[in-house]
DNA sequence: TTTAAGCTTGAATGTCTATTCAGATGAACA
DNA sequence: TGTTCATCTGAATAGACATTCAAGCTTAAA
């Protein structure tokens, strides 16, 4: 997770004839993909989205709610970790809306979000076992 | 992507007894939940791999990578970065092999290490359109 | 209405990460 | 063999992030 194009480097113009700084095999693929790829606002909420999911300690987090609703502090003590901790990730999860939450008394419940984050996980998950 | 774990937290010693530091609003369900979420170090790898995608300029070499097979001069020009920079995240993503190279004269060419990842990440990019 | 439990928050600190820069490697070509 | 091109690498700097600590809400029970 991090900022992003305070880049623009000095790479050819990509305006005319096979000029360029450092060469450039393929002219013309270069063009194409480039006109193809991901854009930058995109690549940056993807970025986000994949960067919730890039901490050991969110990851149980995340494994523990694929196994059911949780309170705060319960979440806290199946994943060890002080309850200020878990609810800092907490709201970082929630604000990617990955998970979502509902207050019942005094305690607040989460729960995942929907169906695509649980998939997600364990499409991972098991692409890490393959390999 | 951090380190993980030179924690040890103060958290009820899961040892016995309804004992616990800051309650723990269920606890049949917390030894459940925590016999079942995932270890330390499946999370710990997870977090390695979403953490490869968890960058706008690596998604943006990954998203021309799905187009096409690219040397290392031809991704710096797609995605305006410096050959080093490039070459950096490459080295990252080939560790975790999310890419694989192969060598022709000086070339040196790219391309998606297998089908998973390109599915995966057309996965989350329609998540959140979705959203 | 006091007190406390459960959760959230902001600031501060330590750690990790990405880029840049300079230099090194390996392959091709003169 | 010497030179150039394409890529890689290590060190250093700057920026981002996670946890802790202390304090602030909100709700329920005394």
């Amino acid at each position: 997770m991090n900022k992003v194009d305070k880049s623009k480097k000095t790479v050819s113009p990509e305006g005319d004839a096979p000029t360029c700084d450092s060469s450039l095999v393929h002219l013309e693929q270069v063009r194409q993909v480039q006109s193809e790829i991901v854009t930058t606002e995109k690549a940056q909420q993807m970025a986000q989205f994949f960067g919730a999911m890039a901490d050991p300690h969110r990851l149980k987090l995340l494994s523990a709610l694929v196994k059911a609703e949780l309170c705060v502090c319960d979440l806290a003590a199946v994943v060890k970790m002080s309850e200020s901790a878990v609810s800092h990730q907490l709201r970082l999860l929630r604000n990617l809306r990955l998970v979502k939450h509902r207050r019942e008394g005094r305690n607040v419940y989460y729960s995942l979000a929907d169906a695509h984050i649980a998939n997600l996980y364990r499409e991972v998950a098991e692409h890490l076992d393959e390999v």
